[in-house]
DNA sequence: TTGTAGGCGTTATCAA
DNA sequence: TTGATAACGCCTACAA
């Protein structure tokens, strides 16, 4: 056994004395080798541990068996939990993962395409950045009909299928409910981005308002970056109010838990005096008391649509071009949050 | 500009009627280049829409630039963070990342391990599943010297460093603290596993308890999955005791704050009645009432060293057999569920 | 400072 | 059913 040198298919064939062309035949199980000769092969293969090289391969194939994936951040729960969807997936079908986070920063996001592009990745899967607002770093992509898919943070090309759910839709069931719950004074609670899961969400509060003769007051929308830190601000923020909201809808679970407890310790009632919704379904809001009501997001299953769907197209299964959006289904759980 | 083939080095040479090797030199910023020719070669470079080819790359170089990375699970926020740390470190010294995850199953993360293998990663960082038990499945690394680092769940292995915190000490610490607040009947809720992390932490339980003339009580370790459900009927277990515990140190923050839950659904005072401590300082610990006391687990930090360290090996900077365990630094955060 | 040429390990084409 | 050989694109002695 030799422990500095990688055996390659000309060892093989030298020791069994046939050609490299039979050898790299039989490893692929290509049938026109004779059974015998393919066994024996295998075996000494085996016995030589050896290993194919995937850039010899890939240098001649013109493809690496790998999808890219950006993320804006990697360490939350909810990205976290798409990621493992898409991982499933990918694995499952025999590619790999190169994995790299935009930081929110449109910047970062620019690079790490670049890298994915240089990479030679067979696809990429991009969840974009809050404040990316145009497409170029992916013309490469497109020129090369390097397959491109969007999910959760999307944006409108035609190259591109986008895998997310309806937001607006989802948003004005939540401030719906809360209507529906007597709120008449709702705020909302969002981040300051042109994405579509914060425009969409806003549209859909404004809707359900509209439709149910509430006014829309510009002031009753609240801008911050949606983490845990902004929920205590937004709750001082919500208590300096000259009238105090009756309900609050906000785009993230993880900033409504902690806005609520800023608002309880100072002594508000929830859902008696403000009723709260979220967004997500993360694991906080069954933690916070009352367990609050959110939207359903089914991120593992997102992961997997969107990496079964660019899997699909790699393998001339479907034409990802055909495909504008997927829509997954999310829905309302009500939780005391909101029962009043 | 060509629309479906590559350039290549030889398109640039050919066209500025130059030799490749120079193009090549010169694209590596081989200061044996003079400057002129180098702005001419980048120039024309960038204008071609050059991009080189990283198989042809590694091929030659026999190195990939690549770091694997097996984790249990991605979907939880402590993993995600860990992974957010190595991901930082890693790009930003031109590393990229393939990311796999075992499924808590010894089965998976041996096919993972192989295929990392055949990837040729330049390293790997891995985190063991509950139930791996050998270290089988890294021999081919060790056998290639491919150098291979644990962190967090870890293994013993004379060539392989280890990251992690000091798990007995942590819950030691935790385990005291409750001791010093007047606890005397102390339930243990972890995980059944020989991962170090559970063992270690189990000592650091028992070796207080000890220290204080505290008497150690096999049926006060309860094991579970430490998923949230698990919290929920641990709970339930918890209430069916002959008699009620004073205090519980969880291994792991989710299942903490969903037992406390379950315990003041069923009217049981915390920490009045029974005092909490969790581990990892998980979000849901500053959102769960009253706030858990737990270990501050620093993920991000984690992951930064673990990559730091693998990297420096990679680079010759660091002899990595040299290290055996890198011990990050815990501590416990002592907030209001265990205040009695 | 630049050029020549061989080789990294595979696969596909053509011929036998 | 098998074999010989030319790419794939890059890097690096060695030579000039």
């Amino acid at each position: 056994m030799n422990k500095d040198k990688e055996v390659t298919i000309y060892d093989l064939a030298e020791k069994l004395n046939i050609s490299v062309a039979t050898v790299s035949r039989a490893l692929k199980d290509d049938p026109v080798v004779s059974k015998k000769t393919r066994k024996k092969i295998y075996d000494l293969a085996e016995e030589m541990g050896y290993r194919s090289n995937h850039f010899a391969r890939n240098l001649r194939n013109q493809r690496t068996d790998t999808i890219g994936v950006i993320v804006p951040r990697l360490n939350s729960y909810f990205m976290s939990t798409i990621i493992a969807g898409i991982e499933q997936v990918a694995n499952s079908q025999g590619y790999n993962l190169i994995i790299s986070q935009s930081s929110e920063s449109a910047e970062k996001e620019v690079r790490s395409a670049r890298t994915m592009f240089n990479n030679r990745v067979d696809g990429l899967l991009v969840s974009l950045a809050y404040d990316s607002d145009n497409l170029d770093h992916f013309s490469s992509f497109f020129k090369k009909d390097i397959p491109l898919l969007f999910f959760d943070r999307v944006a409108e090309h035609e190259n591109v299928t986008s895998v997310c759910i309806d937001n607006r839709r989802a948003a004005f069931e939540a401030t719906r409910h809360l209507v529906e719950r007597g709120c008449k004074r709702i705020v909302h609670i969002t981040a300051r981005s042109n994405r579509n899961v914060y425009t969409d969400r806003l549209q859909g509060y404004r809707q359900a308002l509209q439709e149910h003769g509430l006014p829309f007051d510009e002031s009753m929308v609240m801008y911050n970056n949606l983490s845990q830190e902004a929920g205590y601000t937004a709750a001082a923020e919500i208590l300096a109010m000259p009238v105090l909201p009756d309900g609050v809808f906000v785009a993230n679970d993880n900033c409504a838990a902690s806005c609520m407890i800023g608002l309880k310790k100072k002594g508000i009632a929830i859902p008696a005096d403000i009723a709260f919704v979220g967004f997500n379904n993360d694991p906080v809001s069954t933690v916070v008391e009352p367990n609050l009501t959110t939207i359903n997001y089914p991120g593992y299953e997102m992961g997997e649509v969107a990496a079964r769907h660019l899997i699909n197209h790699l393998n001339g299964a479907a034409l990802i071009t055909a495909t504008n959006t997927i829509l997954l289904r999310s829905e309302l759980i009500i939780r005391e949050s909101s029962l009043r």
